[in-house]
DNA sequence: ACTCATTTCGCAAACGTTTGAAATAATGCT
DNA sequence: AGCATTATTTCAAACGTTTGCGAAATGAGT
């Protein structure tokens, strides 16, 4: 059912000339006579041409399209990823397309392949946490298409990255905690195979060490989820009744935690002072509101769309680059205490 | 510094034979000598051949990918209306390329003539709010490249749409509040220039005139943001100190209402009982958690991907066809009084 | 041996655009 | 008038794929 978008051919038909004169006429060669250049250029504003983008991708092996495979993009921080990657990709005339991978690495490799045989020029990739075999990535390497890594690192790969400071983010909070005057700060940590987990539990151990605050045998709790944090927490504080801060992996974690430390009639921050990590929407949600790290997505993005684009008009194979962004930390009144 | 997926003519040169064998071998058409299938098929899968969408795009005026505007898709229903599409879009072979119009028109515009040129074979969109002029949406229908609006429906222009029964969800929140006990409920309305402003508004007033309660001057305030809300109500509560009910045009607002009750020192539901419209992430976050209406935006993609296939692959030109989908009433503790 | 049918394959055009090279037309110069 | 320039336009190939049609090769039937 599909009508008919006007084409150049259509424009030489009308004004009996060849299609090439057309394109050059529509691109202002020097070439073409004034008078030609001049109807053809009336009669193209006329008919609202628009050159066929398709034709030219074929031509030029050039789509003008950009690939993004993320996890979910429900999630916060993802959204605002891509909306960083969409600003700087349409300000160069560039276009997004979505896939998300559902952190499956069957799923991830599909979008793979369905992108490639789309000619997209380039891909902005957030491993899902199940992909364990890279071949994907390589077959894109060696194909030639460039590709940034976001948020999670690719080792096996050689491709940019835009990492964010998870170690100094977290040590931040940590120390920010400190300072509101919190002694027995517990950590509500992500799964220690994935680094942001790792790296985020080192920051907090670190900013404990360096105030001389000892770690207990309980002061690292594996616990990423609101619903878990919810769980555990009860039973942690009926265990160990003089914790005065907790320091979440995540703000979603946050919550769940507050949630808890309401629910055994304390305060917070007065009692508990808490922080998450992300700021994500939620964090300004919260009652009272919460202090968190703040994660720059859509900074992130913007960075990985300047980096890919970078990368694909450059005929120069310069070696990958990873870029690692500062976290900020964000005070809101969970961890506020008068001094 | 792009290198080269494998192609038809790479086959075709290395066994010696012509690009059209080939492409029939890979098809299995009866044509073709069974030793020439075979050995056709087991180079393409050694070579990990893949057509090239490009040069099919062109060949066939079909590009297997749909274009979604909406007006930012940071907003939790925008990303689960998305999710919703991407579902259905690939299990039917389909990529999505999104685009965001952060409800300028002129962001609309140019997103609808980049795609259109990019040969999507259809839309879905949510109109920015800002959209008056309609002519980009008839150039689009003049063309011939199906759209499905979501949410909001656009009457100027003869496409399929899938909507919510707005009028029906407020009219069941409210109902829910007053049978909880709430005498003085207001309303907290958005901007009246958008339909789904004067729906809800016009279910919560249905509602409360079918149970005889008696809408007064104050009933109904202007208000649809959780800063606006945090502005409003104190002064709203210290005029009218009897109002125990709060039904808001989104979850949003209702959580800023939510924290202006607490300021007062009353009790949700206990005191004043909360419900909100759109169900969205925060609903499960807040304290207490908030009674909300369900606007289904995953069952609304899933419904708008549908019906743009159909309509991409019949040739038939029936009418447009509206779907307007049922809320759904979630109740949390928010609302929830012991009767 | 000749015709006819069948099997198997290749040619060429098409999608819309760009671009180097060739062709044509128009002008200037002697 | 003849030739060289210059200005303007067209041709043809290319990008990767599909597909109608024709061609070549094989085999069978007479």
């Amino acid at each position: 059912m599909k009508g008919h978008q006007v084409t150049i051919k259509d424009i030489a038909k009308i004004l009996h000339i060849s299609p090439s004169t057309v394109s050059r006429a529509l691109k202002d060669h020097p070439d073409i006579n004034p008078q030609t250049k001049k109807n053809v250029q009336e009669l193209a504003k006329k008919l609202n041409y628009k050159p066929n983008q398709v034709a030219l991708n074929l031509l030029q092996k050039e789509s003008k399209i950009i690939g993004v495979i993320v996890p979910e993009f429900i999630h916060y921080f993802f959204s605002t990823v891509i909306s960083g990657i969409e600003k700087i990709a349409n300000e160069s005339g560039y276009h997004i397309i979505i896939a998300q991978s559902n952190e499956s690495y069957h799923k991830e490799v599909e979008n793979i392949q369905a992108l490639l045989s789309s000619n997209i020029d380039g891909f902005i990739i957030t491993m899902a946490k199940t992909t364990l075999n890279f071949d994907h990535f390589k077959n894109v390497e060696e194909i030639g298409v460039p590709m940034v890594f976001v948020d999670r690192s690719c080792e096996e790969v050689n491709a940019d990255e835009v990492l964010v400071d998870d170690f100094d983010g977290a040590y931040k909070a940590t120390k920010h905690l400190i300072e509101n005057g919190c002694k027995n700060i517990i950590h509500l940590a992500g799964p220690q195979n994935l680094e942001i987990g790792v790296k985020r539990k080192e920051g907090f151990l670190a900013a404990l060490n360096e105030s001389g605050i000892d770690v207990k045998d309980f002061s690292v709790q594996i616990c990423d989820s609101h619903d878990h944090a919810l769980r555990l927490m009860p039973e942690l504080f009926s265990r160990h009744n003089n914790i005065d801060g907790i320091f979440a992996v995540n703000d979603l974690t946050a919550v769940g935690a507050m949630k808890a430390v309401k629910m055994i009639n304390k305060k917070v921050p007065e009692d508990i002072a808490i922080s998450g990590f992300t700021n994500s929407f939620i964090s300004n949600i919260t009652d009272p509101e919460l202090t968190t790290i703040d994660q720059k997505g859509f900074e992130m993005g913007q960075h990985a769309a300047r980096m890919l684009l970078k990368r694909i008009k450059s005929d120069e194979n310069y070696g990958p680059v990873t870029t690692i962004l500062n976290t900020e930390l964000v005070v809101r009144k969970s961890s506020l205490r008068k001094k």
